[in-house]
RNA sequence: GGUCGAUUCGUCUAAAGGUUAGGACUCAAGAUUUUCAUUCUUGCAAUAGGGGUUCGAUUCCCCUAUCGACUACCA
């Protein structure tokens, strides 16, 4: 509420599992706003729910984040750990919730000594029995202004029992003892003004005697004022708490600085009904999580990363699901996102997942990189084909592994200035450094056999006569000489003009050399395909398809 | 059921009372090209419905419908 506090706002993800993509784009929404308002992003473990913790999780979520470059101020270390014991960059530590039991109790109690809350000793059992009577009536329990005085709780029990109860039993709690009819008026930041009567609250548990822990409730407004948080940006499952919350801040004195609340929309599903869950991901083949994980069951959930998506893909497509700067720009930085972004741009309506548009995006960002950066990470998928890549001077061309030498344990080299050639070539037509395997593998290794219907269609007595005239032109043609450019210009001049001079059909002569190269009539240029797998190996490839294919 | 929220092309969204309702993704067609892809051009396609307020409503109000969240000693 003060203008003059510094931006200081929170990610609080509780550890029950991996981040899905939902809360990376809220943990992004607030690392955005917070280093466009030149303030801190804090990261706090809200590990209160001992029952749900899932061993990993909270890694997880912080190697998420870093691979996002979302780094947080405050809560997670240089080294990624979560800290632990206070020092200046990280004055409220610990940031686990767990750790911080201690602080909760006093607070809990302090609204009940001031009759903002009460002690109440009903058992789940009997809360449950309650809940499937009324539910037999059609109506819904709600430990409320009306029924909890005719509950085991200090405003109904004698003084001395309360005492009694809270000092021998267990299972007792400290619940929010809502006000009769008073309206609870808020404002979001996103949603404007809300306002809901008291009335329809319950009476939430704030803290429990059996883990001495208090509920996200209590310990979320107490850190939150406790760690000066200024802004609360966190989804919409939140908004019917937020009155709640309210109530919390007015109990504790704290309104003056009271931080101001953003709820964003929810991410939907891309097809049908709902929010997006981690089985669409499975249905409909595409990730739902940033990185690859693997739960305590050892199921395998699959990550943007492991998904070959890069991050400043992922963050930008994310950024504009729900948000927008006005502008017709779709390709952002980080640094033009912090630039741009404002939470009065953001949309209130929870947005549908599209997995189209994320592939368009790792599309754009893939030709942003140069070419020797694409050549490092296809390195990695070339050797897992068997592709050896050397340093050796003497290797200009690549060693080619036709079928002839494709004895067992045979190697491909090649060099990486090959490699970076081939992807400044073939760039435009991925989606995914995956993919460039698929386009281009006819440049390491000769095919062997060809598409069945290509050959119906492109090898006969005619195309025979064409072919063996082409053997040899291209034998005619001088090797390298000059630039890549030049040489590349070179071929296709000298093909099409004896082509042309023929009155051959080109797309007959290029498509039938194109199925002795690739091994399908289609693929790449055929100058590009003789210049990079060289002269000497086109017409090997040639010999090798008219020698095995009956005409 | 109750409370709260939301509703513009198939999808993400622009237009914060006056536009032929714009852009992007997808899809389709055409052009380019030796095929495929790229690229370029063009096209398809929307204000949930009904009432108001107003000279004028995508925009403001109300109702209905639909969708969503919440309704735990989970977050």
């Amino acid at each position: 509420m003060n203008p003059d506090r510094k931006t200081r706002v929170r990610f609080a993800p509780s550890p029950t599992g991996p981040l899905h993509m939902g809360g990376v784009r809220t943990a992004l929404y607030n690392y955005l706003y917070a280093k466009k308002a030149g303030g801190d992003f804090i990261l706090r473990i809200e590990d209160t729910d001992s029952q749900r913790f899932v061993p990993g999780a909270e890694k997880y979520i912080i190697d998420s984040l870093r691979w996002c470059g979302i780094y947080p101020d405050e809560g997670v270390d240089a080294l990624g750990n979560v800290v632990e014991t206070p020092s200046e960059r990280h004055p409220h530590a610990p940031y686990r919730q767990s750790q911080r039991k201690p602080i909760y109790r006093q607070y809990a109690e302090q609204l009940v000594r001031d009759g903002y809350a009460y002690y109440a000793f009903d058992s789940p059992q009997e809360l449950e029995a309650r809940r499937k009577e009324a539910e037999k009536a059609k109506s819904t329990f709600t430990y409320n202004h009306i029924t909890r005085r005719e509950l085991k709780n200090s405003l109904t029990l004698p003084q001395e029992e309360v005492k009694r109860l809270i000092e021998t039993t267990r299972t007792w709690t400290i619940r929010f003892k809502n006000p009769e009819n008073e309206t609870v008026k808020m404002d979001d930041l996103i949603r404007g003004h809300i306002e809901v009567n008291s009335d329809t609250l319950d009476d939430k548990v704030l803290w429990k005697a059996a883990d001495e822990l208090p509920t996200y409730h209590l310990a979320n407004i107490v850190d939150d004022h406790l760690m000066e948080i200024t802004e609360v940006i966190r989804g919409e499952e939140w908004l019917p708490s937020l009155p709640l919350h309210y109530l919390l801040y007015k109990a504790f004195g704290w309104e003056d600085t009271r931080p101001r609340f953003a709820h964003l929309s929810l991410l939907l599903k891309p097809d049908g009904k709902g929010k997006l869950s981690k089985r669409d991901g499975d249905r409909l083949g595409f990730p739902v999580f940033p990185l690859q994980w693997t739960n305590p069951e050892g199921e395998i959930s699959r990550g943007y990363r492991e998904d070959g998506y890069y991050p400043e893909a992922f963050v930008n497509m994310l950024a504009l699901l729900g948000w927008n700067p006005g502008t017709e720009q779709e390709l952002f930085t980080m640094e033009e996102l912090i630039e741009a972004f404002s939470l009065d741009r953001v949309i209130r309506s929870g947005a549908r997942f599209n997995p189209e548009k994320a592939r368009w995006f790792n599309q754009e960002y893939l030709r942003k990189q140069t070419d020797e950066q694409l050549a490092r990470q296809f390195i990695p998928l070339l050797t897992e084909k068997g592709i050896v890549v050397t340093d050796d001077p003497s290797f200009t061309v690549p060693r080619h592994s036709g079928p002839e030498n494709r004895s067992e344990g045979a190697k491909v080299e090649t060099t990486f200035g090959f490699i970076k050639a081939v992807c400044a070539l073939i760039k435009e037509r991925a989606h995914f450094v995956s993919d460039f395997w698929e386009i281009c593998h006819y440049f390491f290794i000769a095919p062997d056999s060809w598409n069945e219907a290509d050959v119906k269609k492109f090898w006969n007595p005619e195309t025979g006569k064409m072919i063996e005239k082409m053997y040899e032109i291209i034998s005619g043609i001088p090797t390298a000489e000059g630039s890549q450019e030049e040489h590349i210009r070179l071929i296709e001049e000298t093909l099409t003009d004896y082509i042309k001079s023929n009155e051959w059909k080109m797309g007959t002569v290029m498509n039938t050399l194109r199925l002795f190269f690739v091994g399908q009539s289609k693929g790449l240029g055929i100058a590009d395909i003789i210049y990079f797998i060289g002269k000497e190996e086109a017409l090997r490839r040639i010999r090798y398809a008219m020698h095995s294919l009956p005409v």
